[in-house]
DNA sequence: TAGTCGTGGAT
DNA sequence: TATCCAAGACT
């Protein structure tokens, strides 16, 4: 084996940390884990990966779940489409696979949620198939490594860098091959401030010989933000409020959630007070306006309110609209911003 | 292909 | 405070 290998194992054996999914090769565990760490830290996924197994101890428990359940144990992680995807993966395991986890590359990524990074670290760690993970990790490490500046968020720079991933895999353990590198890019060619100065590559690496090391990887894109202004209402008529599902394309689907009006521009409190209601009634009686708070998404800005009403007398719900019990809130999934929301209320958690 | 999908920690 | 971006996938 070359420098590259040998360091790189040799750092791995020392320095790799005891995560809860590497306990067995239990390929549901594996993936389970492999969907709630995508785009998620270590340290924030690791507590819903606990959730999810014991509440989930294999796929057809995660199957026979329905999904307001599965997403209330995701609520707070974020990409929920992930959540979404894994219940929807596990009811097919369970009927088309028998509950038994598919053992060919193909088959697992042909399951919802699970793309080409997913699909070899599954495929690698649970079966040992020598597939290359390529994530954000090994992006890095490679080239920085090598000194590589196709941006990798090209296509150009995903062919050229999984061709390199599976020239590298070739030979060796693929399951601890993938591990060491994403681990190595994980702890020690951070992307800021990298330990260069106790890197077992250094003397080898391109990026920093070449003062590199703070250009690589090159990205292109970059995104754009647009602000929306949510006005969320609590209908207060005791004990209980109106809650709301959500659902078509947009964010937060199949989440739960305050009674929403949304519009292009910020609206001041008075011209809040003469603003269409998500339900109207004459029997209405406002407490209070929140003051505004922002929300920062990936791709989106929220600007959100919350207007506390109290419904006088008897008040009926249109539906799609439900009637929840005030005991009952912390049972539906919501996002961040109502949680706060419901929080600052004095209801739900 | 480019835009979209959350949340929170680090700098 | 602003920016980056984390074991990516989907449309």
């Amino acid at each position: 084996m070359d420098n590259f290998h040998t360091n790189i194992y040799n750092w791995y054996h020392i320095n790799k940390r005891d995560l809860p999914w590497r306990k067995d090769r239990d390929p549901y565990k594996i993936w389970l884990s492999e969907i709630i760490l995508q785009q998620t830290r270590v340290e924030q996924g690791k507590n819903y990966f606990y959730r999810f197994a014991e509440a989930y101890p294999t796929v057809n428990d995660l199957a026979s779940a329905h999904e307001d359940e599965v997403l209330k144990l995701w609520q707070g992680l974020g990409y929920y489409s992930r959540a979404r995807n894994l219940h929807a993966s596990a009811k097919i395991i369970a009927l088309q696979y028998n509950g038994t986890f598919p053992n060919d590359y193909k088959n697992i990524l042909a399951l919802k949620g699970v793309g080409p990074y997913t699909a070899a670290a599954i495929a690698s760690i649970a079966f040992d198939l020598p597939f290359p993970a390529v994530d954000g990790n090994i992006y890095r490490v490679l080239s920085r490594y090598y000194g590589i500046e196709t941006p990798i968020d090209s296509s150009a720079g995903k062919k050229e860098f999984q061709q390199l991933a599976e020239e590298l895999i070739r030979g060796q353990n693929p399951g601890m091959h993938n591990q060491a590198l994403m681990e190595f890019g994980a702890l020690q060619c951070v992307p800021k401030s990298p330990k260069c100065e106790t890197c077992p590559l250094s003397d080898s690496c391109f990026a920093l010989k070449n003062g590199l090391v703070n250009q690589l990887p090159v990205k292109e894109k970059k995104t754009k933000q647009r602000h929306r202004y949510f006005y969320y209402y609590i209908y207060d008529m005791g004990d209980s409020i109106l809650l709301d599902k959500r659902s078509g394309s947009d964010i937060w689907q199949n989440l739960y959630q305050l009674p929403l009006m949304e519009y292009e521009k910020a609206l001041s409190d008075s011209e809040l007070l003469k603003a269409d209601l998500p339900v109207k009634s004459s029997q209405l009686n406002i407490k209070y306006i929140s003051g505004q708070k922002k929300h920062v998404l990936s791709h989106q800005i929220i600007h959100a309110k919350l207007i506390y009403l109290e419904v006088q007398g008897n008040f009926n719900n249109p539906s799609p609209l439900i009637r929840v019990n005030k005991k009952d809130i912390s049972k539906f999934a919501v996002s961040r911003l109502v949680e706060q929301f419901l929080h600052e209320a004095g209801l739900g958690i």
